[in-house]
DNA sequence: TACGGTTATGTTCTTTGGAACATATCGAGG
DNA sequence: CCTCGATATGTTCCAAAGAACATAACCGTA
């Protein structure tokens, strides 16, 4: 079996990629996801951008407009203190990023077929570049 | 009939837009799949692109990435005649239409549970904006 | 009480995707 | 043979998104 690079994928390896529109402003994707599970993991926003190559005022946007469209916040923060401050995932926070990682999971599986179906059409592109 | 933009929709029905990456260029979402639509409904890419409140330009750019990343080219155009010239689906092109649409279709019923407990977690924004 | 790392926020610069505009070409029909 | 509506393609302009840069405030701890 050759060594998968997770970053390159082929040709072979389409995926799903899924935005789900709440509202004409909210909406959320693998972008606020991805942040979402490197904030749990990293407990900083700080440290999260700099795991997504992003930048900080840009993570901290992200967090503000999710804290925004859900009931309760899902990103807790606090400034300050021994390691300069935080932040964390709520119940809430930790529940949508769980939702949403299985719904890829469910959407993956449901279009399995169609999605073999359309790579049988893709022609083949190794060429390098 | 009021043309559904799916840009807009009430904070009450949630829509799932996905996209499938094939690779690093080639990609497919809502976009591709609805140009392909307009053009199988009116066979001209331009007013397919008026329909869609899009350049002609762009229309048949996207026209052409998608005739140069699969095997077979999706859509048939001629120029000159009567009618100024005109494009049709070809097999692949609707092949690849019917395809998305099952599994968009598939995607929708096979997430409807993780959707629904996510709108749960929303806040009700109805205040007019 | 000064330090360090983080949150919080404003301002400016850059990139880039698309719009807008401009031609050129095609070919059946009047 | 000229017109008309569509394809095909180049060029320029613009707005929006994000990067880059700049501060300020916060607060345990050394």
């Amino acid at each position: 079996m050759t060594p998968r690079d997770p970053q390159d994928h082929r040709p072979s390896d389409p995926t799903l990629r899924l935005r789900i529109l709440f509202g004409p402003e909210a909406m959320m994707g693998p972008g606020k996801a991805d942040l979402l599970e490197h904030i749990g993991r990293t407990g900083s926003i700080a440290a999260a951008g700099r795991a997504m190559g992003m930048s900080y005022k840009r993570a901290w946007q992200l967090v503000e407009v999710m804290n925004a469209i859900f009931k309760r916040p899902l990103v807790e923060s606090s400034r300050g203190g021994a390691s300069g401050g935080g932040a964390v995932l709520t119940a809430d926070g930790q529940r949508v990023l769980d939702l949403y990682r299985a719904l890829e999971q469910r959407v993956a599986s449901a279009g399995a077929t169609e999605l073999a179906a359309l790579t049988d059409l893709l022609r083949d592109m190794d060429r390098g570049k």
